[in-house]
DNA sequence: TATAATATGAAAATGATTTTCATATTGTGC
DNA sequence: GCACAATATGAAAATCATTTTCATATTATA
């Protein structure tokens, strides 16, 4: 799946250290162009699109379709993502990802498995919904 | 939401009708398009598009926001999908669509939402993996 | 049957993403 | 350091799904 080598580039380099400096949430290619413009590194946008395609093959970072006008998201991949049993919650108003990681994951996968049949792909799976945070904001409105 | 009133057209109808008999698998709009075509049917790409938006609003089609290039796909919301305890589950390599119609989901989300103060969007939550079918399929080459 | 509301569809516009291609940068061997 | 082969960059053009525009056609209702 990697056939050719990678070379480092400062372009690489800079969209790399963006991410993990800006882990909390997800950026998509637009935003990414915009924020690095701000910070005054200039790089190209075909390039901001080959580096977020290539970081997310060297499993660097997560890669969300789109789910909305404004295209793919994505964000960076921490040491947790590397674990076995855990699996992604989205929050729709704020855009927030989690890490459910506890043991109902495994459970809930293995009953899948058992049950239905059905082996569960964790990496693509992301659960939607509301975070406790959006949901006491909505209520106290 | 739905601030107009819908008139009954040839077009709807021919779509409507289409996702019924085709209920097991998504289409996407360039699918339906020359699916239509073949059937002799001709609906304009605009009119296809306005009719699977306004069919999804009312409720009668599922949307699944792309996950390659190939655009969003759409299929026929059957009764099942009505009830309260269900979840889908979506197979990679064959596309199809599953409810998990089982008491683990109720399970889940509740213990998603007492532990882990998340409250899960089942209508947007898609489970990705891999059916019963195409798992035996790949083993048994 | 008139007429007001809504739907249709061809063509143009939009906007994210990809491709092209000429140029620049990187890694490697000397 | 130097040359050169491999790879990366970026501006502009191309692609492609989706949306908008707008003139025309269809539908519901009175």
């Amino acid at each position: 799946m990697q056939e050719t080598k990678d070379y480092q580039t400062k372009q690489r380099n800079v969209i790399m250290e963006f991410f993990q400096k800006n882990s909390a949430r997800c950026y998509n290619a637009n935003e990414l162009y915009a924020e690095l413009l701000k910070m005054g590194e200039s790089v190209g946008k075909t390039t901001v699109y080959r580096t977020l395609e290539n970081l997310t093959q060297k499993g660097l970072l997560l890669t969300f379709p789109s789910q909305d006008k404004n295209g793919a998201v994505y964000q960076f991949k921490t040491k947790k993502c590397e674990e076995q049993d855990h699996i992604h919650l989205k929050c729709n108003i704020c855009g927030k990802l989690f890490h459910l990681d506890c043991a109902i994951v495994e459970e809930f996968g293995l009953h899948l498995f058992e049950q239905h049949n059905f082996c569960i792909d964790r990496e693509k799976t992301v659960i939607y919904g509301e975070c406790k945070h959006c949901s006491d904001k909505r209520k106290s409105k």
